[in-house]
DNA sequence: CTGTTAGCGCGTTCAA
DNA sequence: TTGAACGCGCTAACAG
């Protein structure tokens, strides 16, 4: 049986509240008296009991999480899985609230780190955006004690414990690679479709990808579709009418929704598309053949990861690095897991 | 704040041991007063606190890891993953124990299946040898009330509740399609090097992979290795020599050390390589371009989710179906994930 | 058949 | 500075 608190009393000679006091670091404890428990601690490998812990304080956790609004997929698929995490978490005592800020507008996500932090949450997770003001506020709800986690989109300058999301300079070496290989000796230039240069993750991915896609190909001047369906729509018909011996298409951002109808409606066959992000209309390209291959991130996995570091660092825990890097997928049409039931309601009820 | 057995009690007017009686079905409990307490259940939406009823009966979750013996570097690393996972989850009174048993020997597997149930565990996991004396013993497992997950290996016919492994024939179709899109237009032959057809994953992925590699392209006999090194170098090695211009080579069973080294000899450079698993030979395989892409399935994902749902049928309670799923991953060099330390012991610590 | 009571391992009043 | 005693939500002896 794993040591509990009672027998550290014993081998210290001390009564429990002692005890309770040197583990959870409050103050009132003799040197010498701390000392003799902390012997007794390292001498009984004694690891608290964290279940019991948080039945006697009652405790609940209060984890915000802050996401971009608008339209984009995956945006939408990740507050999908953050809303579908709150039932298989409520039996351990978590509560996860979701707002939503104006995408890309760093004066509202600081606004809305604040308003967590003042609402006495114990751990935040949210998509960041590059400005000082959020490292302010992020550094702000470290300093309050409150842990913090960047999702999907980094600022490694903050004080973040944590990041879960995928290497994109990575990424973007995977599709450069990939669409190396399915070209192989044939001609003709490629194309980029991003969201926005000033976009940070836009950027690594087209670094990466530049870098794997073979110094005898030529690299067309990259499309800024602002991830808006529409205007990807139009950047990609224009492109596919002017240059006729397109090659290939690598769209690293989102509104691929425009993507696809592009290339539905030009026909290209032979054109090697690669895109980010396993949403239902990458899903459909690659079942029509029209996209090759999509790079994703598992939304899924990084709400889980991140709601089992802001968990760990609210209890003082380590926790296992391994089990927290998000991958990077590489999905093709034969590959796909299956369509997913609305939002995480995919619930197998137990017989018996 | 979440009803208790108390609020149950007092809204149906019976003490807490009635509750407690209905709550785990246990007899002794007069119809009208069952239902009583079911309908104030009902009313206040109770949800039992498993942590709580867990320190309670003190009860500690006892499962079995079935594995085969051998030097099957995959079989090893799941190994390690299953003496890995202990620590994690020894704070939720869960204790893992591991068994290996001789490769292939349904006898053998059967009887530490047997043995299990004996020592009294609660869930038991198990890569399984499609063999009726197995499906046998699984159903007496599961006749004594014994969660069990077949693991890697699956065998659908027996009373199993769960398999955690990949869907192979869809791994085979995935091995095919990547095949055909990197050879392109580029002609030659395509060898299979497979461990065994006798081996139900090893024909379902031959299956698929055959089914997408398009009708144009040869495919050639397939070279059984049985898994071994050593095998594999020398069919691969005489393969290579009598073939000059073959084109591609589908691995998708074990003993790929042997499969490097005789394409490392051989120097190969445009003959295209699949392969199964993420071992140090085939990671090393791909850092040195021998070998194109990888399919594998993450070990530690399997194990983990064999835990969750062993632990989800001990407790009786619903899994979320979508996150037990274990997906086909695509390696290429550009996306494998760091090198992990020794066995799952990567375990970052926290600061403060 | 039903209720009382004493814990599980821990945190937190209160006194001392 | 220390300790005794109670309670978190639940289960498991016991009585009745």
């Amino acid at each position: 049986m794993r040591p509990t608190v009672h027998d550290i009393a014993e081998r210290a000679g001390v009564s429990l509240a002692t005890v309770d006091r040197v583990l959870n670091g409050r103050p009132n404890v003799r040197g010498v008296t701390r000392a003799r428990v902390e012997a007794a601690i390292a001498d009984l490998g004694y690891v608290r009991d964290v279940a019991a812990a948080n039945l006697a304080k009652g405790r609940v956790y209060s984890f915000a999480f802050i996401l971009p609004a608008g339209d984009n997929p995956f945006m939408r698929t990740l507050e999908a899985e953050v809303r579908g995490i709150e039932r298989q978490v409520s039996a351990d005592r978590i509560r996860v609230g979701i707002s939503v800020v104006p995408p890309f507008d760093a004066g509202r996500l600081a606004d809305a780190i604040d308003a967590a932090v003042a609402a006495g949450v114990s751990g935040i997770a949210a998509v960041a955006v590059e400005d000082d003001a959020v490292v302010a506020a992020i550094d702000r709800a470290k300093a309050a004690g409150i842990a913090f986690v960047t999702l999907v989109s980094d600022i490694a300058q903050s004080a973040r414990d944590h990041f879960a999301g995928v290497d994109n300079m990575a990424a973007g070496r995977t599709a450069g690679s990939l669409m190396a290989r399915f070209l192989g000796d044939r001609p003709g230039p490629v194309a980029v479709l991003a969201g926005s240069m000033r976009l940070r993750d836009h950027r690594e991915r087209l670094e990466g990808f530049a870098a794997r896609l073979g110094a005898g190909r030529v690299l067309l001047p990259v499309l800024e579709g602002q991830d808006d369906p529409a205007r990807a729509q139009a950047l990609v018909g224009d492109i596919l009418k002017r240059t006729p011996d397109l090659a290939g298409l690598y769209s690293l951002g989102a509104g691929n929704a425009g993507l696809v109808r592009a290339l539905a409606e030009a026909g290209g066959e032979a054109l090697v598309v690669i895109a980010h992000e396993l949403t239902p209309e990458t899903r459909a390209g690659l079942s029509s053949g029209l996209i090759a291959a999509v790079l994703n991130q598992d939304a899924g996995h990084e709400v889980r990861s991140a709601v089992r570091v802001l968990k760990a660092r609210a209890d003082g825990v380590p926790l296992h690095a391994a089990q927290e890097r998000i991958r990077i997928d590489i999905f093709v049409n034969d590959n796909l897991p299956p369509e997913a039931g609305q939002s995480g309601a995919d619930v197998s009820s137990v017989p018996e």
